[in-house]
Parts: structure tokens; sequence; C-alpha cells
DNA sequence: AAATTGTTTATAAACAGCCCG
DNA sequence: TTCGGGCTGTTTATAAACAAT
């Protein structure tokens, strides 16, 4: 029996009507492919940490010193969100990371009118935006992205990334003998969660580049399709050679999860042995290249004389008056940082031989380690390594500490501007498989540099960064 | 003409009513009294910091040493807010604390299964309730308390305290010569905005203590009236001396609001020098008393080897599974401490001579400083010290840098633990005159001590604590 | 599986010091 | 010149994510 006429009809429409959504979908869907991937620039909060940010700013210019205002500038220009979406209070944790992290350090013109901010050159891992920075391939529709806790205003905490992509540097004197891929690094990453639905992770460790002028970070070309790259004016900022000193300390951390570090003193003498940004050669020649860059062209560079007469009787005029508006505060030193080199023995009276205890127990400061072998580092040898358990250890593995002398203890000392690594790939736990791109130098010349790509099985050779992005957030139409 | 017997009848009830209104708010009002002392106590956040309860908390030990689970206990015990009225989100702040300052230590039991939290050595200023602990001696109902900005949930900072009452350590063998008292230190407290209001804040220096057996802490005997003083087992934490080593490094930090500190290698050798909690000498031989309480009770006191062997190779397994709860994490090395104790000189390029910089512009490590004289710490003069602006200036001041080698470029590296220090007080800016009682034990043996006092001309004596408790808040019927 | 412990980041805020109009 | 506002810098508090046990 024919179907009557009005029915026809409305089959008709109601199908019509399904092309006009489909239509309206790819459209919208290409569309937002285009405009995603500039939103995604635009509003979308960066996959990277404060801390991070200020470091790919500050290593954007040659003398990898900027302003506060400049930092402020750049990170809105090459993270629109802040410019466009976040709350003014950015600024306040922009400031707040200055001031937290000691790896980040200030300096002040010699009229005392400007202060710069610098890194720590031994804790600069001289990252910048287009090191990290990798395009988005595609969209992820993967809704999957429950959070477990509820959304905040701004964007809470960093997703943690799925995998790293870590060129990190090893002792070119002695091979490596790690095992081989998931044995040391499986159980590494930081989404166990997703373990159990997703399957087992692989790892795989990339080979081990020995080329000492090859940069300490691969930037990946990934397949960047119709996305403007906000890096342009990133610098030449040519990842310096990252040197240990001649002379390695002799007591090294641990990897034990413990926060504080023994600081060493590595040289009896304040030899200005960088005049820059260089750091100390660890008595390999290798790893000399790229020093040229740290003599940048500012003609105000202070020779930095050791032990510079710096206002000592600095008068604090007290406060004038007070205003209470969105940010603000100085004065008061840090007061986590080791600044007593005294070895001073804890009380700790359980053991008698510390091997159980956190290697920070004993703050003791860096000159009661002078007397030590400095000239053993060069018989450094890679079966000295710690074996690290995760990416994570690796990369928070300091670089001056990565070789240590043979018999001696070790000091893990760790690098500060390691978690952001982590959080670089922006990509939500959800199960993606995903192929990151970071990068770490070790900054430690002994060091050549390998390649620890960290995937999973599932998707290949995603990109991050977009993989958070759900269908309302892609085809805004859909909510 | 007599008033109608109805209008007396409600004059009567009238007045009655006022009567018992009356007799109503001063038995509520005496009450009180009480319960508001106790209250205090109870229900009101203690004016310390987490940092500095914790270190309340450790100190109260003689072993100077507590795991999370009794710091908990003992500041739920003697600050039953925490108990009764806070958040649970106070035991993450603790925990925070712990792994932000790295005063704070952790030490691992030799089966690693218990961690002991324990206070740096050289930044324990051994402060203890007790020695900070002042009871309240009236109600302020000042009611001008006036917050400027909106109440939090908790109480979100500490309130600056008005005076300060700091005993702290000078030089025992220069003479001092500060400006007597209002000269130097008047413009220097905290709270300006009050001065206008208040009139002209006085400030006073304590005589000079140069017994070196007297307590590092002053705790004041205020008339303490019908308080439960807390402060019960506060054990017998005999302030031990905190003693400056041998050698004094030629550089130090200059006064300015830097955060980094430049770590200074002092001894060329891992000498033991304190076995315990003891530190070390600075040569001057006075204040070399006690000692004693260091080397305390517990029978598992571990001898501490400088070089121990703790486990460097820690193989660190990754992680098993998550699940998200209220509070945890652990695993990340510490990244703001300062961990390279090479020179290296910064990019600096303007200045030539670092005067104009801050002293931590030059993160070279303590190696470097090691050539310099140690012998000319015996020669330090107190006119070498930088002179303070403010009580702030010298609470923060680090004991073993308030002497230092004349000549040579001061850096003044301060003390981790002198914020909560000046809101130990624990009053409102409001114009209340307070005097306070705070103490500082700046750990040198050779430094003498010297009571801070400032004051404000207004209402003397005034007990802190109280005086921002207004009537709504003394009598619960007012609101 | 759940709780505890530990680390780290983000955010808000208080406040100090300085500069500048 | 002074005062007030804005900017810079330091510090604490709180929440939260997450890791490790």
């Amino acid at each position: 029996m024919p179907a009557p006429y009005d029915t026809l009809c409305a089959c008709v429409v109601f199908l019509f009507f399904c092309c006009c959504c489909c239509v309206f979908f790819v459209q919208a869907h290409s569309a937002q492919i285009h405009a995603s991937a500039v939103q995604q620039h635009m509003s979308k909060r960066p996959p990277y940490s404060y801390m991070a940010m200020i470091q790919f700013a500050i290593n954007s210019r040659p003398n990898r010193r900027m302003t506060l205002r400049e930092i402020y500038m750049w990170i809105e220009e090459h993270f629109p969100y802040f410019r466009e979406v976040a709350k003014p209070g950015w600024k306040n944790s922009i400031r707040h990371n200055l001031s937290l992290h000691d790896m980040f350090i200030r300096e002040t013109s010699p009229d005392g009118k400007v202060s710069f901010w610098t890194i720590r050159p031994e804790a600069n891992r001289c990252l910048t935006l287009d090191q990290v920075y990798k395009p988005q391939r595609r969209m992820l529709p993967d809704a999957r992205k429950t959070p477990t806790c509820s959304e905040r205003k701004m964007k809470p905490l960093l997703p943690r990334t799925d995998s790293y992509l870590v060129p990190f540097q090893l002792p070119v004197t002695s091979s490596v003998c790690l095992p081989s891929s998931s044995a040391l690094f499986t159980p590494s990453c930081s989404q166990q969660k997703h373990n159990t639905s997703r399957g087992v992770k692989r790892v795989r460790i990339a080979p081990k580049v020995t080329q000492s002028n090859t940069p300490a970070v691969v930037l990946y070309p990934q397949k960047s399709n119709d996305h403007k790259v906000e890096v342009k004016e990133e610098s030449l900022c040519v990842p310096i050679k990252c040197e240990t000193p001649k002379a390695l300390p002799k007591r090294q951390a641990s990897s034990s999860r413990r926060k504080q570090q023994l600081v060493h003193s590595l040289h009896e003498e304040p030899v200005l042995l960088c005049p820059d940004n260089t750091y100390f050669d660890s008595g390999i020649a290798s790893h000399m290249s790229s020093f040229h860059d740290l003599q940048d062209t500012e003609p105000d560079g202070h020779q930095h004389k050791q032990h510079s007469p710096n206002q000592d009787f600095s008068f604090k005029t007290p406060i004038k008056s007070s205003s209470h508006l969105t940010s603000s505060t100085p004065s008061k030193p840090p007061s986590h940082v080791l600044r007593e080199p005294w070895k001073v023995t804890p009380v700790s009276k359980g053991s008698q031989n510390v091997l159980d205890f956190s290697p920070i127990r004993t703050p003791g400061g860096p000159a009661i380690t002078l007397q030590y072998d400095y000239t053993t580092f060069s018989s450094t040898s890679f079966n000295d390594w710690p074996l690290f358990s995760s990416p994570r250890e690796l990369l928070t593995f300091a670089p001056s500490r990565v070789a240590r002398p043979v018999g001696s203890p070790i000091e893990c000392v760790r690098s500060s501007c390691s978690r952001e690594l982590l959080q670089a790939g922006g990509a939500t736990p959800t199960n993606r498989s995903i192929t990151e791109g970071l990068v770490l130098d070790t900054m430690n010349d002994s060091l050549s540099k390998i390649l620890l790509d960290i995937s999973f099985p599932g998707l290949d050779d995603e990109d991050l960064g977009m993989a958070n992005i759900s269908w309302s957030e892609l085809v805004p139409q859909f909510q």
C-alpha cells in the first residue's frame, strides 16, 4: 500500500531537514577547524604553566632577560587567551611565579630604575615556545573528557600529558645501558588511571644523539595545517650548551621525592667561567658550540663582578601610605632558599648510615663538599647513573647531577622547571594515544642527547592540544 | 496632672524591660569575657601562619621531629580552631607548607615506613608556642575593624601585627651603635596607613642581652586572666644556640627585596660540627650553652654521615593507579632550591660592578666564595651591619649573615620563617595600640640578644588577638 | 579500593616599596 | 613638594590535581 501523499511529503521534509543539518554540521565543522585552530590560540588557555611561559618569554630574547612588563606583553602576544579571556589575575600569577621559583632571578639596572628578570643559567633549559609548540593536526572529538573535578573559573591545573618526547642528554663517555624500552619506562607515565582502560603504554627510547651542536631541544615539525603558528620572533635562541662544571660535587641527591636539595660547592674560586649565559664546561670538550648567542647585542652588558658591593646598607624606608588595588607587594626576602651552606647534621637519631634518609635531610652546605674529588668527574660512567623509573625522573634530574663520581653518593638535584615540561603537551589524560614532543636539554655538556618517545598504542601520532576539545567546543551549535 | 494608671504601668514595664536588657547584657558581657577567652582559643583562628605553627609543633618535641599526623594532632590540640571550626582543607595547607618551604625537611625511617618532618637546623629559630604566646588581657570592642577587603571563608591572610617585640642578637664583639630608638625604627612598622590616623608610632629598643644562656626567645608573662593557656607540654625546647660557622662567606646579600639567595660555602671540609641539632660556633666562645637538649632521648639517633650513600639508584616505579580524593600527591623534586652551586655569571650586560644588582642575580654557588677570607669573620664589626629600616628587616636578616667581613659585599640571606613572626601578633591593623611580644633568636652565637619593642602610644599594653573582636562577636545577642 | 602522605600549580589576596603624575 | 595611585615584588592562604605509598 503506497504511502499517502502527505506522508511522502513529510518524509521529504524530514530528509531535507536532515540534509540541512548535515550540511550545516559539515560547514560548521570545517569552519570550526579553522576557527578552532585560531580559537585554540586565541581563547583557549595554553597548556603551559606560568613558569613555562615565563621561560618561553625570557628565552625568546637573545640576552635572556625581560622586564615584567615585557613578560606580560610577550605572553599576551603569543597566548591571546590572556589578553582576551583570562581574568586580570593572571598577571598576579605571573608575578607570583617569578617570586616563588628561584629559577627566576631579578637583575636591577645600574641606576636601579629597571629590573630585569632572568633565568638562573644552571636552571635554564632554554625552552622556547617553538621548541615545545606542536601545531594541532586534527580534532579529537573525544567527548569522554569527563572532568573528574568541577570546572573552575580559569583552568584550574594544567592537564597532565600522556606522553613525552624528551630529548635529553646522556654521558657521551659511556654507553647507554638503560633497559631498552618498556621495561624501564612503561609504568612511568602519569596517567595510570587510563592504563587500565587503554591498555599498556608503549615507551620507546629514541636513538641517542651524540652531536654536540645539535640543538638541545628538538622541534617536531608536525603537520601544521592552517594553524597560524604564533612563534615568530621566537628568537635565535640557540640552545646554549649547558655545561657542567669541571668538578662535580661529591654528594649527589638520590631520586627520592624529597624537595630540599643540597647545594654543592664545586669550585674553590669564584672564577668567572662564563661571561654571559654560558655554562661551565664539564671537562669534556664536546658540546662547546652555540655559546655565541649569549653575548647578545645589548650594549649594557655588565661584567657582573662576583663580589659586587651591592647596596648593603639598603635602608628600607617604611611604607608611605597604602592602597589596596588589584596586585602588588615587595620587600620580604625569600624564605625557602637554602641560604646556610654550613654542614649541619640534622637531629636524626634512628639510623647511622643515611641510606634510609631522604637526601635532603642533611641540608649541609656546598662548602662541605669541597674537598671531594672534583677530578673524578671525567671518570663518570653511565653506570653511575641512577636509573629512572619514569620520564618524570629523567626530566627532574638536574643536568649537572646526571654524572657523578663513581662511588660517591648521589644527590639528585632536580630541575626546577621540570614539571611544566610534563605538562607542556597539554593533552588531557583521556584515552588518547599520542606521541608527544617535548624537549629537555639537560645542559650538561658531557651528556649526549636522547630522544625519549613515549607513545600510546591507540591513536598514533595524535596531536595534543586539540584532544580535549569536546564536540560542543568544536561545533557550538551542538550545545 | 498625674499620669494615668496604665501609663505608669507601661513605664514600669518599659523600665523593667530596660533593666532586663541591661542585666542581660552585663551577664552576657561578663560571661562572654570568659567564653570569649576560651572561644578565642577554641574558635578563633590563631594568629600564626601555618609555617609558624608547624615550627611550634616540631619544636615542641625534644628531638624536633614529627610525623605529619603528629603535626595535625599538635595543632588541633593547641589550636582547637582547626579541630572545630576550620575546614578540612587546613590539613592540605599544612602539607602544602611542608612541601613548599624547604626549611622543612623530611626524614624517612630506616625501613622507609615512617617519615618524620624536621626543620633545617640552620633555619630553625626554635620557635615554640609558649615563646610567642601572649594571653589576652581584656577585650577591645573595637568595632572599627573595617576590613578593607571582603571577608573570606577562612581568614585569608594573617593580619599584620602593629608592633613587634623581637629579641634578636647582635654581635657581641662590637658595640651597638644603632640610633637609639625612633630615629631608626620609627618609619619601620607595617601599618603606615594607621600612622596618620593614630599618630606617631613609638619604637623602643630593649636593653641588649649579652648573656649567652638566656633563652633566645623571651616569653612575656602577660597577665593572663582566666585564659587557659594552651601551652602545656610545650617542651623543654631550650632554644639552642644557632651559631654561625667559623668563617663567614665573603659575599653577603644586600637587603634588597629579592628572593633568591646566594649560598655560600663556608667550610672546605664537611666537618660534622654539630652532631645533632647543634649549630656551628661562630668563633666566639659565648652562647655555647643549651646545646644539651639536642641530643635528645630517642635511641634511634643516626650519626648522619655526611656522605652517606643514600639510595642513589633510587628506582621510582611508576604509579599504580589513581584515585582523586581530597588531598594528596608526592614525588616531584623541589624546583625552587638553589641546586647548582656553580658560579655562573648571569647575562647581565648593563653594569660592570654589581652594586646595582640584586644580590641574587649572581646565582653562583657557594663554591666561588670559598677563597675569600673566612678569617675575617672575627673581625666583624657592628659597623658593617646593614641598618634596618624596619623590624621586618631585622627579622628577615639571616642569623649567619648579620656579621660580615668589612669591605665585603653584603648578601642578606634571610630567614625563611621571618614573615610569620611579624604576623604572630595576630592583631588587625586597626587603631589599637599594642605592645607585641615576638621573638626571634637569630641563632648566631656571635650575636647578643636585643629586645626590640615596638609599641604604639594609644592603648598601651593592649592584648592582641582580642582587639579585633567586634561587639557582635562579644555579645552574640547584639547581632 | 580507599585513605594518607607528599608535590606542585593556580588563584586570590594582603601588603611593602617604589615611581610617577 | 607632597600625595595618591599604579606597578612591581614578596608572601601566605586556599583549592585542587595528582603521585606514591
